[in-house]
DNA sequence: ATGTCACATCTAATGTGA
């Protein structure tokens, strides 16, 4: 009885220091927000109310002076941004201090488009990304495309380790499979589906990195994007498109990876959804 | 081709990007 109660008395105090020190999960988010300030009460309800630990943001549409920071700082977080009038714009939000910021590739090429930021938080290595769209196969912002996918995967051989914690949040602007297109057949060869883009993104890929919600879901078919126009949310039309990719020290501790689908619902939502991944603590 | 958002601009309808 004695014995018991030492072993219990002694479990529980372990408990308890756990509890204060520790949180048993890291949740890590990425949404393309479509304007930060048109969607600023829909960010607000959506932080509030989910709370992650991280929230990556994409197509904040503002420069670094326009953004709510007293939205994020009133809930607790943490902002680091790279702002762009009118277009692109990339933030990482954090619960956690968010330390070795990198705004831009660096790599001595082109960093006008504000698609690209990166930060520590948490122990984890977390990149923000927004892929340019490419608009249509063959015409200049495709090209630009496939350049800014391939200048990533030498920013991964010259500036990110694989045996760290490393997640890249992004809206890629590429389904990878036919699981990730409501119309595989009407897509095929289309822009965000086609062939040479796919591969670049393989190319990524095989640097070693692990799509979070494939991982846990090999024959889900839930979307990340559907198209404003034509009732495509309603008829379920739309492509998995938002991803968090991990490297493996991150990708064992995966627990689980969602779309929050019912962000996409309502006139003032965003056209894409939130993608929450979840991980054991490190 | 169409549809819908968000933003910008020679503030009102139009162009660009998605």
């Amino acid at each position: 009885m004695r014995r018991f109660l030492t072993t219990h008395r002694r479990g529980s105090s372990a408990n308890a220091h756990r509890r204060a020190c520790y949180k048993a999960t890291v949740r890590i988010a990425t949404w393309n927000v479509n304007s930060i300030r048109a969607r600023e009460a829909r960010a607000r309800a959506w932080l509030d109310r989910v709370r992650p630990d991280v929230l990556c943001l994409q197509e904040l549409k503002v420069e670094e002076s326009g953004l709510p920071r007293a939205m994020f700082e009133d809930l607790g977080y943490q902002l680091v941004a790279l702002g762009q009038k009118s277009y692109n714009g990339v933030a990482i939000a954090s619960r956690t201090e968010l330390t070795d910021v990198v705004r831009g590739f660096g790599d001595g090429g082109d960093d006008d488009q504000a698609r690209f930021i990166v930060a520590t938080t948490g122990g984890v290595r977390v990149a923000c990304l927004y892929v340019p769209n490419g608009q249509e196969v063959g015409n200049a912002k495709y090209a630009y495309k496939l350049e800014w996918l391939a200048r990533l995967r030498r920013w991964l051989d010259d500036h990110a380790r694989r045996d760290v914690p490393l997640a890249l949040c992004a809206d890629w602007n590429v389904a990878l499979t036919d699981l990730d297109v409501h119309d595989p057949a009407a897509w095929q060869g289309k822009n965000l589906f086609s062939a040479p883009e796919r591969a670049a993104m393989h190319e990524l890929a095989a640097w070693g990195l692990t799509d979070c919600y494939r991982a846990r879901y090999p024959d889900g078919r839930d979307y990340s994007w559907w198209d404003h126009m034509a009732m495509s949310f309603f008829k379920d039309r739309g492509l998995r498109i938002d991803m968090i990719l991990a490297s493996a020290p991150l990708a064992a501790r995966l627990t689980d990876c969602t779309i929050d689908r019912e962000e996409r619902k309502g006139r003032d939502a965003s056209d894409h959804a939130p993608v929450v991944a979840t991980f054991t603590a490190g």
